[in-house]
RNA sequence: GCCGCUAUGGUGCAACGGUUAGCACGUAGCCCUUUCAAGGCUAAAAUACGGGUUCGAUUCCCGUUAGCGGUACCA
């Protein structure tokens, strides 16, 4: 339907306009991805523009994070990042070309006119109203001619304004809904002038970068006909435009902190693999087709379309996300997967430097490849799998009341690390039926005794099959690690 | 309040006038098994409500309800 509409063209330009007046929000990071999966689908250019011209809110030292945020993300960017707050001239200039041709006017209302506005009662009690959508300034009747004036937009009398949504279709506004919105803030002293508003900055910005394809949440869809409106004044053709559908909490309200981790970095931090959190936030308001749910990014950007998204807001499911993420972490060629775990162990002080190659990087890939199916997130790797990176771990109390009950344990201990340090070979096999054999003479079931020796040399009582274990652990350490546990029972 | 958007199992998506309404997450059970996962199989679970249009509506139209968004000299 878009393609039909719209033909895509060979390179669109597109942008990603966060405003640092908070960390990056995973609604953010989503319209993000969508705008850089279109870029590179179809071949466009990235922009990347922080939007600060709000002085008062603004705090600088959180585009950093917005930034790591994008490319822990995987998503880059080919152009920027611009800042509106070094633009500023441009959009003074291009509002007072508004007042020179007509579709602008200095306004002198003292903005508190405007603020707040009346109550009026409801069922469900006050709510906001609008007060003023044309203002008399408009006709060259300041209410309070004195004082700084702001730049407001002329908004016509009557007729609507159309715009064309590559999700939401053919959209139009009655011009009459539509206030006579501010362009340009009034001066403080000294300055003719403030900064220009939001509605001023994105239309002058998008024409300049000539953005071919906005894309952004649907929280926007009813400042696009107002934007439109400014094309129109600036004699610019307006872009087609693509509103996506908004993330909520699992109760259906807007996500925010109290739904848990809205920060995207809060997920870098919790050990979530990018690519599975990229794949989660991919299938958030948009779908391939039918029934694929695990893709790797190729198949992301081979599929992406306008098309596909959706109409109506999703809700965040963490218990998803966690799923998506154990299939990356078990499904991924293991060479990708070992800079992560070798990056948490750095992060954890577990590292050995031995391990980057050789036959120490092969032991390294078979241990992280035998872990990785019970792994969760990437600092289980440091936690519940620290047996197999460093000696000094720790036994569990449950594990051992579970499975170091029965009487004849220390024992069989003792005899099992006798048996296997006799072994002339340390293979699976081996170990395997020298256990076996313990077991066996010592009258108990082979599982009695495994499940000892598993929280005998990891502590734990969950672990990777033992004898996969034992042969990643090596024969010393086994052994050691036998007879070091008997002084538990002691 | 006004304007706008939306409405398929608990959740994310399919079905774009004709299907026993499909897939995935989650949930429950079973199998596998040496612990815990993974994996396999099975089950419960949805077209918000009311009117139209049509031979036939999840699908098109209208209304209601609900949720969300906008209604700032915020972005």
């Amino acid at each position: 339907m878009t393609d039909k509409a719209h033909p895509i063209p060979n390179q669109p330009r597109v942008r990603f306009a966060p405003s640092p007046t908070g960390y990056l929000h995973v609604g953010g990071a989503r319209t993000a991805l969508f705008n850089w999966l279109f870029a590179r689908r179809y071949h466009g250019t990235m922009i990347l523009r922080i939007e600060d011209t709000d002085a008062e809110r603004n705090k600088p030292e959180l585009v950093t994070g917005i930034l790591e945020g994008l490319k822990w993300l995987g998503v880059d960017w080919d152009e920027g990042p611009f800042y509106q707050s070094q633009r500023t001239q441009l959009y003074k200039d291009s509002a007072k070309k508004l007042l020179a041709n007509g579709t602008a006017f200095l306004c002198y209302c003292p903005p508190e006119k405007y603020v707040g506005g009346d109550h009026a009662e409801t069922d469900s009690g006050p709510a906001q109203v609008r007060r003023i959508v044309r203002c008399s300034c408009r006709d060259g009747k300041p209410s309070t001619p004195d004082g700084k004036p702001a730049i407001r937009f002329k908004v016509p009398i009557g007729g609507k304004t159309k715009f064309f949504d590559a999700v939401f279709g053919e959209r139009e506004f009655s011009n009459d809904e539509i206030e006579d919105f501010v362009l340009l803030r009034s001066g403080k002293d000294g300055e003719d002038f403030g900064q220009a508003m939001y509605q001023m900055s994105v239309v002058v910005d998008d024409v300049d970068m000539c953005i071919t394809h906005v894309i952004r949440g649907a929280d926007h869809i009813s400042n696009t006909p107002k934007q439109v409106l400014l094309y129109q004044a600036l004699a610019a053709t307006p872009p087609v435009f693509a509103h996506v559908p908004l993330i909520l909490g699992a109760d259906k309200s807007r996500l925010s902190k109290r739904h848990g981790a809205t920060d995207v970095n809060m997920y870098r931090t919790e050990g979530f693999l990018p690519e599975a959190f990229r794949n989660f936030l991919a299938l958030l308001g948009w779908a391939p087709g039918h029934d694929e749910q695990f893709l790797r990014t190729a198949e992301l950007l081979e599929k992406f379309s306008l098309d596909g998204v959706s109409h109506t807001n999703a809700v965040f499911d963490r218990p998803k996300l966690e799923w998506f993420n154990t299939q990356f972490l078990q499904k991924l060629p293991i060479e990708e997967l070992l800079p992560e775990v070798e990056a948490e162990l750095k992060r954890s002080g577990l590292w050995k430097e031995e391990w980057a190659t050789g036959a120490g990087h092969e032991w390294f890939s078979k241990t992280v490849d035998l872990l990785r199916p019970r792994v969760r997130l990437l600092p289980d790797f440091s936690t519940w799998s620290r047996a197999f990176f460093a000696d000094d771990f720790s036994y569990e109390q449950a594990a051992k009341d579970k499975f170091w009950k029965d009487p004849k344990v220390p024992e069989l201990l003792g005899k099992t690390a006798d048996a296997l340090a006799a072994l002339p070979d340390w293979n699976h096999y081996a170990c395997d039926h020298a256990t076996r054999a313990v077991a066996e003479a010592g009258g108990v079931k082979a599982g009695l005794l495994i499940n000892a020796i598993r929280v005998s040399i990891v502590g734990q009582a969950v672990a990777p099959p033992l004898f996969d274990t034992m042969v990643v652990l090596g024969q010393e350490r086994v052994v050691r690690r036998l007879r070091a546990s008997l002084k538990e029972f002691a």
